[in-house]
DNA sequence: GGACTCCCGACATTGAGCTA
DNA sequence: TAGCTCAATGTCGGGAGTCC
């Protein structure tokens, strides 16, 4: 909630008082950080009325220029998603054409409202990008999620909106509870299926899908805590790599992967310790480039039948998402330690073996020049970056060059020596590795 | 009683995933 | 591959209440 989107909306005048309510709950409903994404469902729930009546409030509070719609579709599935609503006092808040047209000068009050003069629509569908004309209309959920009052299981919502860590990465997680209430009774049925859906669907790589027993997956997986079911899921295909680097040919059924936390052998596949590497701190650093040295090794999940269209269009976009889907499924170890730094575990176990690696990192402060260099050149390689940035702590430690950035021309640069540097400190290692 | 407003349910749309 | 399901949203006709 946010107290000055709901001042706004109490202080509106001349609205009819339905409309205010469905307003005074879409403020409700709006988080400073990241928005307002209430489902049209959720709303008419909140203001006791249908659904379709809540959409007429919706197009009257539209016409008065109070809100804006902004429909999104799913970045990987194109299904619609919760439209967002931008409110009128919101910074980006749309101004109406008919305000532009007015020879660029500031509307002429309206007595009723006081937003502008023009009874035009704000919201033209039409004129949103969508999948079909090339442009997206995605909402980038991983940089945009609801953090809104929830019906939804925490745990869903942490994976959206994760959270931010201490600052040099020597700090403590600020400990969450695994054990935070789930909000509805309702909303455990569906989550129940959710993570149904997810077990079935991660249960069709596992290599003795056919042979098991999909009740034994069944009740393994929901024995587990739902941060251990995310975590044997993204693991699973680490799992099976170590498995087959390995030499062995046999694999557990999938209720023995999850009963016996196999995913955790994954990640402590080479020297495990008892000792945690914590999040965005130097040894979880050097895990992760680590993991970023190998060839995307990940499970890539067939693509829609559009995406393989927009792939073999080629161009500009087939890029970006070969690259976004790399970055996605290449290396599920580092997007599980994104993912668990996100919701503040305490850290992964550290390998003692990379301690070497640790005299190549240094500090970064998030926003700044470096750290934009960093991105972009996780961008340009497919890697996939930590998540957002406000979930990211004020520093984070980066692989940095021999030499003083100075020495450098351009921090392009020195952020490639500072990776040609661990690179090379990387493969020293499993040479020696390889010799022993 | 007619006009108007508000609200609701039903149906349509879109594009994905699922299944036989 | 066709048909079904799902999720979110838009549209429309009609019933009920209110006002003059």
């Amino acid at each position: 909630m946010s107290h000055r989107a709901t001042n706004w909306a109490v202080e509106q005048r001349s609205l009819k008082p339905a409309t205010k309510i469905v307003l005074w709950h879409l403020a409700d409903r709006h988080n400073p950080d990241h928005g307002c994404f209430p489902s049209q469902r959720q709303l008419a729930e909140d203001c006791e009325m249908s659904r379709s009546s809540i959409n007429n409030h919706l197009t009257i509070l539209e016409e008065r220029g109070l809100v804006h719609r902004v429909q999104s579709r799913n970045e990987k599935t194109y299904q619609q998603e919760n439209t967002r609503y931008l409110l009128a006092f919101e910074d980006g808040f749309p101004v109406k054409r008919s305000v532009c047209q007015n020879g660029g000068k500031p509307p002429k009050p309206c007595p009723e409202i006081g937003h502008g003069n023009s009874a035009e629509p704000v919201s033209k569908n039409a004129e949103i990008p969508c999948p079909k004309n090339g442009q997206s209309r995605v909402q980038n959920l991983d940089t945009n999620p609801v953090r809104e009052p929830v019906r939804e299981p925490v745990s869903e919502r942490a994976r959206a909106s994760g959270g931010a860590q201490t600052g040099d990465g020597a700090g403590e997680c600020a400990a969450r509870s695994e054990n935070e209430p789930m909000d509805a009774p309702e909303a455990e049925t569906v989550t129940r299926d959710t993570w149904k859906r997810r077990l079935k669907k991660a249960h069709k790589d596992w290599p003795t899908f056919v042979s098991d027993s999909e009740d034994a997956a069944e009740k393994e997986w929901f024995a587990l805590a739902e941060a251990d079911r995310e975590k044997a899921a993204s693991l699973m295909a680490v799992y099976v790599h170590e498995v087959k680097a390995s030499g062995r040919k046999m694999f557990c059924t999938f209720a023995v992967y999850l009963r016996e936390k196999l995913s955790e052998k994954a990640l402590r596949s080479s020297g495990a310790s008892s000792v945690l590497a914590r999040p965005y701190g130097k040894a979880w650093g050097a895990l992760r480039f680590a993991d970023l040295m190998r060839e995307p090794y990940g499970h890539f999940p067939p693509p829609t039948r559009y995406l393989q269209q927009l792939l073999a269009a080629g161009g500009e976009m087939a890029e970006a998402e070969r690259r976004r889907r790399t970055a996605e499924y290449g290396w599920p170890k580092v997007n599980t330690l994104h993912l668990d730094a996100r919701n503040r575990h305490k850290g992964a176990p550290a390998d003692p073996e990379l301690a070497e690696l640790l005299q190549a990192f240094d500090k970064v402060a998030k926003g700044s020049a470096l750290y934009l260099a960093w991105k972009a050149l996780h961008e340009r390689r497919g890697w996939p970056w930590f998540g957002a940035d406000r979930d990211l702590p004020d520093w984070i430690y980066m692989p940095a060059p021999s030499d003083p950035f100075e020495n450098y021309e351009s921090l392009d640069e020195a952020v490639n020596a500072a990776l040609a540097r661990i690179e090379n400190a990387h493969a020293e290692l499993q040479k020696n590795e390889a010799a022993e």
